[in-house]
Formats: C-alpha cells, sequence, structure tokens
DNA sequence: AAGAGTGTCAACCGCCCTATT
DNA sequence: CAATAGGGCGGTTGACACTCT
C-alpha cells in the first residue's frame, strides 16, 4: 500500500547545500528539458539528489523568474490581507506576489508577521497604523484577525469545499451578478445547459432551486486584485450582521463539502467586492 | 575577543491529492 | 476499483550569520 519513498537513503544522494556545479547542472537541465519529470531527472541531469530537492531547488532559488531582495511594505501588507483570507496557503499567497515563493513567505511570516501578531496578540495598533487606507475598516481589536478559530480564513484544506449551493429563488433581487465563472449548475442532480450558467445570479432561464459554485469561485476571489484596497469603496454595503450561522454546511450532500447559502445570508452581501469576504465569518470553510 | 543568544532561510520530511495504469 | 507515479504542500530543522553581553 501506499507509496515508495522519493529516494531510499541508501543512494549515496548529497544531501544540505547545494553548490554551484549543481545548480549549474540542474539549471542546464531544466532550460533544455523544461520542468516535470522530477524523479528521473537527477539521473540524467547527472545529479546525485533527490528528485523533489531538485525541483525544491528550482522553485525557490533557480527559477529565472525568482524576485530577490527585501519584500516591500506593499507585499508585506498584500501578505497581511491575503493571510488574513487563506491562512497558512502559502503557495495561493505566494501565486498573488510575482516572483516570491512559498517558502519565502512562509520564511517571512514566520520569522516577521507571525511573531508580531503573536507579540501583538491583543493590541494591534502599528498594524493599524500602517493601514495606508482608512476606509478599510478592520475588525475590532484585530485587523486581519489574530484568532484563527474565529477567524474569516478560508480553510480550503482542513475541510474541503468543492461547492456552494445558492438558493436561487432568493438570489435574483439581492445580489449583484458577480463577474465569476461557474462549473456547472445542478438541478436535480443533472446538470443544467452552460449557456445559462452565464449569468448565475440573475439567472431568470435557469429553472432550478440550487446554483452550484465550483472551484472557479475561488479561484476567481483569488484572481482579483488585493492589492488595491482603495478601489474597495462600496464595502459599507456589507452586513455588519453577517455571521456564520447565515453560511452552513448541507449535510446531505455527498463526499463533498457543500454549504448552503441560506436566504438571509445574502441580503447585503455585495458579490462586487472581495472585502465582504474577508470582513466575514467564514468558519463554515 | 569570545561565548551565548537570537534571527534567517534553504532544505528536508512526511503527508496529501490527482492522474494514470 | 485499487495501486502506483508524480508532484505539491505546510511544518520543521539545522547551519550559518548576526547581535549582544
Amino acid at each position: 500500500m501506499g507509496r515508495s519513498p522519493c529516494c531510499s537513503n541508501d543512494e549515496g544522494l548529497n544531501r544540505g547545500a547545494w553548490t554551484a556545479m549543481e545548480d549549474k547542472l540542474l539549471a542546464d537541465y531544466v532550460k533544455t528539458h523544461g520542468e516535470g519529470k522530477w524523479r528521473n531527472l537527477p539521473k540524467r541531469a547527472g545529479l546525485k539528489r533527490c528528485g523533489k530537492s531538485c525541483r525544491l531547488r528550482w522553485l525557490n532559488y533557480l527559477r529565472p523568474d525568482i524576485k530577490r531582495g527585501n519584500i516591500t511594505h506593499d507585499e508585506e501588507e498584500l501578505i497581511i490581507r491575503l493571510h488574513s483570507l487563506l491562512g497558512n496557503r502559502w503557495s495561493l499567497i505566494a501565486g498573488r506576489l510575482p516572483g516570491r515563493t512559498d517558502n519565502e513567505i512562509k520564511n517571512y511570516w514566520n520569522t516577521n508577521l507571525g511573531k508580531r501578531f503573536r507579540k501583538d496578540n491583543t493590541n494591534f495598533s502599528n498594524l493599524k497604523k500602517e493601514n495606508p487606507n482608512p476606509k478599510i475598516q478592520q475588525p475590532e481589536g484585530h485587523p486581519f484577525k489574530t484568532n484563527m478559530n474565529s477567524s474569516c480564513v478560508v480553510r480550503t484544506k482542513a475541510t474541503r469545499c468543492t461547492k456552494v449551493v445558492i438558493s436561487q429563488q432568493q438570489l435574483k433581487p439581492i445580489v449583484t451578478p458577480p463577474p465569476i465563472s461557474v462549473d456547472r449548475v445542478i438541478h436535480d442532480d443533472k446538470p443544467v445547459e452552460p449557456e445559462s450558467l452565464l449569468s448565475p445570479f440573475a439567472s431568470k432561464e435557469v429553472d432550478n432551486d440550487e446554483l452550484d459554485l465550483g472551484l472557479d469561485f475561488f479561484s476567481d476571489i483569488l484572481n482579483m486584485d488585493f492589492s488595491q484596497p482603495a478601489s474597495l469603496e462600496n464595502n459599507d454595503t456589507i452586513s455588519s450582521s453577517y455571521n456564520k450561522s447565515h453560511l452552513s454546511p448541507k449535510s446531505d450532500h455527498n463526499d463533498d463539502q457543500t454549504f448552503l447559502l441560506s436566504d438571509d445570508s445574502l441580503h447585503g452581501w455585495d458579490f462586487q467586492s472581495i472585502t465582504n469576504l474577508t470582513q466575514s465569518e467564514f468558519n463554515w470553510f
């Protein structure tokens, strides 16, 4: 059962810091043959390294688009913002910071930001002072939520969420059609024609009770521009009474974690702003 | 100058997920 | 459907650098 280990320890493989020669061999090989097939790469490239080690070295250090140098203030703010939304999903956070690696961001968080957060567990005055946009109201007592048990962190790993089911009836009058894509719509366990997905929230045509927002929903969230907090001017439409009780797991839906956005949960939820998500309770993830 | 303490970050480890066979 | 390959991820470690006393 299971898998064989990536590399057995008795193959005389090199470990620890990479030498300049090893870097060159790896870089040359990847430039010539491209990424992938990491397991076989060391042999072909003439390296005495584990394939995983090669992959890591390439991704975190040798890749040509790696950005060197200190994390800028803007980047730091973005990291904080994204971490408040995503938690320790370093790869996702790194995906929003061109040239930065998940390892680098993880290290930066652990050595700088995380420490600061722990230190200022109850007092975030420093971070608040640094908030460039006074329009963005941070939650009381914590600008980006320290207590993860009650935070707005989207937990994409602990509880996998592959669908969000929204009661169709109640959506029409209250929700602005968001610029997002939708995988499929389910009606009586049958898919609905794709064209009816174009305007899911305004859908007069879709004769079904539920909208099934696929993974694209969240990838679209991640594709939003978090670096432009100043653009979030409509967030006063956010319902302050929005709470987790409005978003609850739907228990009778196979293996997928499917969540039902109940009727009243959507009142006042303007889909146009990601701030709605970051400032809402998202424990249901 | 030297030893202790602390910070940084590259690298490793083990688990997990997806695709393929 | 199960087993396996390939790869990705987050947590942790340890070597080295730096600062303090």
